[in-house]
DNA sequence: AAACGTTGCAAGCAAGTACTTGCATTTTGT
DNA sequence: ACAAAATGCAAGTACTTGCTTGCAACGTTT
């Protein structure tokens, strides 16, 4: 086996590097330096710069079957299943700051890219909001615009991964606040929801 | 009067194509050109790129005396006071969407960056708690973990503003529905405080 | 051993970058 | 009206960028 990670070492100096300085501030230079590979090895494997953008994102690009998986997990109950939701989707998005972040910074130029970042949140809302829709018909909880507090949802969560992003430093702290920040955030779906905590 | 508005429309052209380009993205000789410059007058006033970058971002800092404004108009109301302060802080951001998006593309380069973007949502965080903190000693509401709810109500309404800078398609949509997400988060927190909605 | 694909090295090109110099021209303040 | 300050123009410097060419070394497969 072992047959050349060249191409994969590439990859990952690239993501890394356009992550911190963004598509203009990196040189296909310091990625090759990065990657220990020399710099026309890269253009023999990508072609161009912009080619080896796209491939790094594509790559990288979160698979989100999330939903699916999440569908099989949720039990009914409201505060649970919010926090179960809560918490793979900050796990999910941890483990992919760079990504997050390349695409933040590259939106302008490239927009398109915006769609790509929210893939996950853009489902994840969908799916939220059909959860809560089932639950209002069993008349469970209040009737409400559930697109709209499913983003609010998803945007919450993400607004704390992007304060992750932005204050590196501070990170592990915010990290530490993750759990308290979801239990307040749950609180408050299920107070304004009127979700009466039974069993059933 | 009329003395040379020179530098200004240099640091405006500045402002707008560093808010679509980005830093490294953006050539002095354009500026120049959509200043309507000559690229040498631009040199002249501000010596460099960097520092044509740095008086930028300090030129149209935002000055943020909110809390102060805000604190003479305050009621008493949580609902009404919530809304209020929700709609001058959008209203505060919107006006700087151009200063936003450079914020969050080059923080990386700069992380002090974080810092200058988040000073009006950070001091009126701080506004926030406190404010909630005296409600709660009148008793008005249930004693919570202010701090934290107010980064979540600024954080959703920061992520609000960000949707409008990342889509800049869909952003007409997305102001048009500001006042029900606005409605919808600041019901959210009357019903989690369980603030008893009287005259007084 | 022969053939092949992968990688490295040295050198360089064309274009773009931030920034400078010297001089002419316009605008402004007094 | 005169001096001073602000702006424009042409040309150019030193550097970086993405990307290419030609040739040699290495490892794997057959």
């Amino acid at each position: 086996m072992e047959k050349s990670n060249t191409r994969e070492r590439i990859m990952e100096a690239a993501l890394s590097l356009f992550s911190i300085k963004g598509y203009d501030g990196s040189a296909t230079r310091d990625i090759a330096q990065m990657a220990e590979v020399n710099e026309i090895t890269l253009f023999r494997h990508f072609g161009s710069k912009e080619n080896l953008f796209r491939e790094v994102l594509s790559h990288y690009a979160p698979t989100s079957m999330l939903s699916e998986k999440l569908n099989a997990q949720l039990q009914g109950n409201l505060r649970e299943d919010l926090t179960l939701l809560a918490h793979t989707y900050l796990e999910a998005e941890y483990k992919n700051l760079d990504y997050v972040r390349i695409g933040i910074m590259e939106i302008p130029r490239n927009p398109s890219l915006a769609d790509l970042i929210y893939t996950i949140p853009r489902r994840l809302e969908e799916h939220l909001a059909e959860y809560l829709t089932d639950l209002a018909q069993q008349q469970k909880i209040d009737e409400r615009n559930f697109k709209l507090m499913s983003r609010m949802f998803y945007g919450q969560l993400f607004h704390h991964v992007l304060m992750i992003c932005s204050f590196k430093d501070n990170a592990a702290l915010l990290q530490a606040q993750s759990d308290e920040m979801v239990d307040t955030l749950v609180s408050m779906f299920v107070h304004t929801l009127r979700y009466t905590e039974n069993e059933e």
